[in-house]
DNA sequence: CTGTACGTTCAAAATGTTTTGAACGCAGGG
DNA sequence: CCCTGCGTTCAAAACATTTTGAACGTACAG
C-alpha cells in the first residue's frame, strides 16, 4: 500500500483515538473505531489485533463495548466463522447514541440530586440557627444556578436527540439564561 | 453547622467533582471548585486542604490549574499573607473559558490534520496503483464526513463563545448536516 | 468423537495517574 | 539577620487503569 495512504490512515486513527479519550472513552476503543471507519471492508478480531498490534483479548472486550455504544456493528460473512465488525459510519448517529445513553443519564442524575438538595434545605428551615439559615439561603442561590445550567444542557441534549438524520438547531432557539 | 446543610454541601461538592472528571479534569479540581462555589467566603489553601482532607501540595497545584482555567480567582485579603481563592460563580463564564481555551484548540487541530490528509491524498493521485486510487477515494469520503462533523462543532462553539452574559442559541439556527 | 479455529474471560503484570510530604524558597516581622 | 509562616516543587509512594496471555468454552469440520 502507498506510503501516503498509510500516513493518512495512521493519523486519522490516531486522531480518533485522541478524540475518544477526550470524550471519556478508552483510547484503544477510539483506535478500533477509527480503524474500522477507515476500512472499506469489515474486519475480524484478528485483523484488528494485527493492525493495531494489541492483544486479541483487548480487541474482544473493546469491540463489545463499541457495539454496546452503537459505534460498531457485527457483520455476518457467510462461510466464515470469524466475527466481523464494521464501524457505524454515520457520525451523527454515533453522537446520538452516546448522548442518549450516557450524557442524558448524567444530566438527569445531576438534576435529581440538586432537587433533593433543595427539598432538604427547605425542610430544614425551622431547625436552623440564624447563621445556618443565612447559609441555607446562600446554598439555595448557588444550587439554583446549577439547576439553570443543567436545565439548559438538558434542553440542548433533547433537541439534538429529537432530530433525525440531521442535527437541527432550530428548536433550541431562544433558550435564555438568567 | 446543621447536619442537613453539611449533607447538601457534601453532595454538591461530590457532584461537581464527578462532573469535572466527566469533563476531563482531575476530580480533586472539581471538588476544590465545588468547595469554593459553596463557600460564602474566600478560602485559603489551608482551609481547602483541611475541608477536603488532602495535602497542601495538591491544593496548591490544583488551585493554580483552576486559576489558569479561569474557574477560580485569587482574592486579596488585607492584613493576611495567605492566599485566598474564590470560585468564578458565573457558570457560563466558566464554560466559555473552558470552551475557548481547550475545545476550540482541539477542534482546530482536528480540522487542520484532516485538511493535511486531504492534501496528501490529492497529491498522491498520480503515483497510485488503481487499487490504491480506489482506497484514496474511500478515504476522502470518510475524511469529508469527519470534516463536516468538526465544522459543525466549530460553528456551535464559536456561537456559544460569541455570546456574552447569556448563551444565545439564535445564531446557531439552521445548521444543516448532509 | 477428536482436533482445530475461533471468541471470551480474568488474574497478573505493565503502565499511567494522583497524592503525598519533605525540602526548599521567599517575604515579612522582630 | 535570623525566625516563622506561608506557597511551591517534585521524587517517591499509593493507587487506578489498561493490557496481556494462558486457560477455558464452544461450534464446527472431518
Amino acid at each position: 500500500m502507498n506510503e501516503k495512504l498509510i500516513a493518512v490512515n495512521d493519523s486519522t486513527i490516531a486522531g480518533i483515538g485522541r478524540l475518544a479519550r477526550y470524550f471519556g472513552f478508552a483510547e484503544v476503543m477510539g483506535r478500533l473505531f477509527g480503524t474500522l471507519l477507515m476500512s472499506p471492508e469489515p474486519m475480524s478480531l484478528d485483523d484488528l489485533a494485527a493492525q493495531l498490534e494489541i492483544s486479541k483479548g483487548s480487541v474482544s472486550m473493546n469491540m463489545r463495548a463499541l457495539e454496546r455504544w452503537g459505534m460498531a456493528k457485527e457483520v455476518w460473512m457467510r462461510g466464515d466463522r470469524k466475527k466481523y465488525y464494521a464501524a457505524e459510519h454515520d457520525l451523527w448517529q454515533v453522537i446520538r447514541n452516546v448522548l442518549s445513553s450516557r450524557e442524558r443519564r448524567e444530566v438527569e442524575l445531576a438534576l435529581q440530586v440538586l432537587g433533593n438538595s433543595v427539598e432538604k434545605l427547605q425542610s430544614a428551615g425551622d431547625e436552623l440557627s440564624p447563621a445556618d439559615r443565612q447559609l441555607a439561603e446562600f446554598y439555595l442561590e448557588r444550587i439554583a444556578d446549577l439547576q439553570a445550567f443543567f436545565t439548559v444542557a438538558q434542553m440542548a441534549l433533547e433537541t439534538v436527540l429529537g432530530s433525525d438524520e440531521s442535527v437541527d438547531f432550530d428548536a433550541v432557539t431562544k433558550i435564555e439564561i438568567g
